[in-house]
DNA sequence: CATCAAAATACAATCGATTGTATTTAGGAA
DNA sequence: TTCCTAAATACAATCGATTGTATTTTGATG
């Protein structure tokens, strides 16, 4: 069982070419019925799978798609992976899921495997490092086509698909404004990202709009893991300020906080509103908090 | 640009044979140090990449692993994905992550490909809905290695990696005796699925070494999503014991009766305590609810 | 029955890299 | 300088499937 059959031995089985077998099961019009049927039935009976590295080598194309996010384990891009397989399948693709884990290097490597494996395309959130674009513009010269969703770069001429951040971010923080806070304190992540940058000029937006004075100490930068958020409320809470609110750029790092607060006595919502970023299903449940 | 070079494509600018370009990348003791140090920089000059499929092909294996999950959304499953991958680097390989989404269907679908990529190897935990194992017989008659972990079936001559679902059903459950509950619910998965019968059967061993009277309709089978988890606690609330505890085989579905009490007004853990399985990272927060 | 177009099938090259074998080259010994 | 071996390189087949072209078969028509 160990070695498998290909369509040579199905055709020689069969006493006929293998350029017959082939076209019989891709089912060419060039192939009766009646040998498609037969070659169909030997192809079962031996077990026969195509080589799809063979295939895709001879059509120089495949139909494999890959997805690198920074990690699956993030809510919001396990839902939008969901999404690409969906779409995908009805189109006959296959994707690859790849995760950056935040990481420069890995990024690289991923790339540099998916071309070498001659992805159909690529579709991309990149990582937090990301601040130099060499293995993209590889990438682009290369023809392979690719777009990047949520994370993106200003690469000319490759598209991406966002959200408005900057008016995600301002309108967050006019929500805790209009909710009686004033001195509300801001976790974002690296400022080479445009997500981040933009979450944070909504933030700036929304204080100046109803003249909140923006206070840099109340901006804390961050990789926004759990870990950052519960420092970062531990910075909020050694300020001279009276911190009575929150916008985080993810929920995550709002979760990390939240729990400080917690152990720290400060009530959520009662001393401390916070807004979140991401919709990770614990935002869900955790309002009771 | 879009044209990659080949190895054909060095050798010809380089008056050179192919077959020494691919041993002098391949770093082969073959080829003089000062040829390999050329062929190199013009494979870079010319930004040659290697075609991994003619490469795998003609060596007919590849340094991919397959794996297969129902879900990467689930922690433990994208926390074990994440384990693979560090493991798969050190080794060389490459990871190619699918969902099956619980469904059969998709696991076939999955597995036809992965064997038509010629996969090194697959490492798999099945979904809620394989109860026939046509599929992975194929894969093993097939000669492509692969293993279980988590959720497994009973093949011969097949490994699995698992964890005592028993001992764990039962320490959960007798955590909840010691705890003063009396009427214990528990929420499991399809009985074909070993984890889940044994899950089921360690609540079952708890109750009797406690001479607790084990009540057919205090134990509900479903999916264990979160809205099962809710239609459940209902179905609970409605029985005529008053339910005191709750043991679900996973964490998603104790969220969704623990959302339900919430709105029926029922305490946690204050009227019914709850366990769940799986270590979901909302567990870690959710306590104070 | 002969003819011819259409249908069915066979032949052969190809995708890009690898690898066993053959040939050439280089450098040292005689 | 000649000879010989080891080192370096070239040749050619191969992996499995696809596809353009050539050949054969079929069967319909006059």
């Amino acid at each position: 069982m160990e070695n498998k059959t290909t369509i040579h031995d199905i055709a020689r089985a069969m006493k006929i070419d293998a350029s017959t077998v082939s076209r019989a099961l891709n089912n060419s019009p060039r192939v009766s019925r009646k040998t498609k049927d037969r070659i169909l039935a030997k192809a079962n009976e031996l077990g026969y799978q195509r080589n799809e590295l063979a295939s895709n080598l001879r059509k120089s194309v495949t139909n494999t798609i890959g997805v690198i996010v920074p990690r699956i384990s993030r809510h919001f891009f396990s839902s939008v992976i969901s999404g690409i397989e969906e779409a995908a399948y009805i189109g006959g693709y296959n994707v690859i899921i790849c995760q950056s884990m935040e990481q420069l290097e890995r990024e690289r490597k991923i790339i540099a495997n998916l071309l070498a494996n001659r992805v159909a395309g690529v579709l991309l959130s990149v990582s937090m490092e990301t601040v130099e674009f060499d293995h993209l513009l590889n990438m682009k010269n290369n023809g392979t086509p690719f777009l990047f969703f949520d994370r993106h770069c200003e690469i000319e001429g490759v598209s991406s698909v966002l959200i408005d951040d900057f008016q995600a971010g301002f309108d967050a923080t006019e929500h805790l404004i209009l909710n009686g806070c004033n001195n509300i304190g801001h976790f974002s992540g690296p400022q080479e990202l445009a997500i981040y940058r933009n979450r944070t000029a909504g933030y700036k937006k929304a204080l100046e709009k109803h003249r909140i004075p923006y206070r840099q100490e109340m901006v804390l930068h961050s990789r926004l893991m759990e870990e950052d958020g519960e420092v970062g409320a531990r910075t909020l809470l050694s300020l001279p300020y009276k911190v009575d609110g929150l916008f985080s750029a993810n929920d995550v790092a709002a979760i990390g906080a939240m729990k400080y607060f917690k152990k720290e006595g400060v009530k959520v919502p009662e001393h401390v509103s916070i807004v979140g970023f991401s919709n990770e299903p614990v935002s869900g449940i955790i309002d009771p908090l």
